[in-house]
DNA sequence: ACGATTTGACCAGA
DNA sequence: TCTGGTCAAATCGT
């Protein structure tokens, strides 16, 4: 918990900054609104992280137990139907839906972009298979629902949620659940990446046109990214606005595995590139961590996200399942980032070495 | 033939 | 009782 300590001192002390750099910039004439709206955000970024580890602190003793028996737990998902096949009278389906609950969960929001020729959700690096849709209350799109491939073969938890967003039919919000056990490989490590169903046809009965993608390509660029964990706080957009990052598999599907290397920075997005130093001292090696093993998609923390205007929320007792979800697995996409690590100013403090961290 | 998807039914929780 | 999540038989695709 020192390093918890430090870090919250750390933010608190770099929101003090940004607030004097705010300040700075308040004068009409000195720099752009951009700039001042930027810095705004990354203050309100270093208060949200402070406030994650404080609750994720809060949070630490009473969540691990609870990990601990979704994943070592008899009556888990492992040996396929829990209804059919559970025969322990003490391993009820009421277990099993009591323990969906307490599943780490995460959202994330994919916005994919008209005119690439991909219209569903990305694949995430993972093998799913749909095993329902329920159309939802309030909702004008019904939601997917997914689990991993594996369940069967390696008793993989993963599920998702895929539910297409009233607001904005591009973007597609996507519901993590669990962790993945399973060893499959994720085909963002292959040479030649192949596609998953679920990403060439999506809920066909809402007339969506799927085009099959050239393999290489760097047609999902276009989209952007957004993730969450739950419940944390209730404010999920008010960071993100200011970017709009690929997704990991985009990442992990263009050369050189970055979608910060050039041209993307050669297109600079920063009009100020004091907006661009912030920006980058932003990136916190959580993200850039390396994976000890198969990832969740993103192998992040909740207290680090933020620094790229990822708003995270976080249940009240899973923060620490996520961290220990996302990373406790391997070849995680995000692992392979290969930043502009020479603008990347790694914090000291991030406790690589503290197996607690990672545990 | 086998695996994936669809879809109505069932169940638990609110 | 309603709603969301899951099951599983039927169906589809390769």
């Amino acid at each position: 918990m020192e390093w918890e300590q430090m870090k919250l001192i750390s933010e608190m002390n770099q929101g003090k900054e940004l607030a004097n750099q705010l300040r700075n910039h308040l004068h009409p004439s000195s720099s752009s609104n951009q700039t001042r709206e930027f810095l705004v955000e990354k203050i309100l970024s270093t208060y949200e992280k402070a406030l994650s580890i404080l609750k994720w602190e809060s949070n630490m003793v009473e969540s691990k137990p609870i990990v601990s028996s979704i994943t070592d737990s008899p009556c888990s998902f492992s040996n396929g139907s829990p209804r059919s096949e559970v025969s322990d009278q003490d391993c009820k389906p009421k277990d099993v839906y009591k323990k969906r609950k307490t599943l780490p969960c995460w959202t994330e929001q994919v916005k994919v972009c008209s005119g690439t020729g991909l219209e569903g959700p990305l694949d995430d690096g993972y093998n799913w298979r749909k095993y329902g849709q329920k159309d939802i209350l309030g909702a004008n799109f019904p939601r997917g629902y997914y689990r991993c491939t594996h369940r069967n073969t390696q008793g993989c938890v993963a599920t998702k949620q895929v539910q297409r967003s009233d607001k904005d039919p591009t973007i597609f919000e996507v519901t993590y659940r669990g962790r993945h056990t399973c060893t499959q490989v994720s085909h963002f490590d292959m040479a030649t990446p192949s596609k998953t169903k679920e990403e060439v046809k999506e809920t066909p009965s809402q007339g969506q046109q799927i085009q099959p993608q050239a393999k290489g390509t760097f047609m999902n660029f276009g989209e952007g990214l957004k993730i969450k964990t739950h419940d944390l706080g209730s404010k999920e957009d008010n960071i993100f606005q200011s970017f709009c990052f690929g997704s990991p598999s985009i990442g992990s599907e263009i050369e050189e595995n970055s979608i910060f290397t050039e041209p993307m920075m050669e297109n600079n997005i920063f009009t100020d590139p004091m907006m661009e130093n912030i920006f980058m001292e932003s990136f916190s090696p959580t993200f850039i961590s390396p994976a000890t093993s198969e990832s969740n998609f993103f192998s992040l923390s909740p207290c680090h996200v933020n620094n790229f205007g990822l708003n995270v929320q976080t249940s009240e007792s899973d923060i620490t399942e996520i961290i220990s979800a996302t990373t406790s697995v391997t070849n995680s996409p995000i692992g392979d980032f290969d930043f502009s690590l020479d603008k990347v100013d790694f914090d000291t403090n991030f406790p690589f070495d503290n197996p607690e961290f990672f545990s």
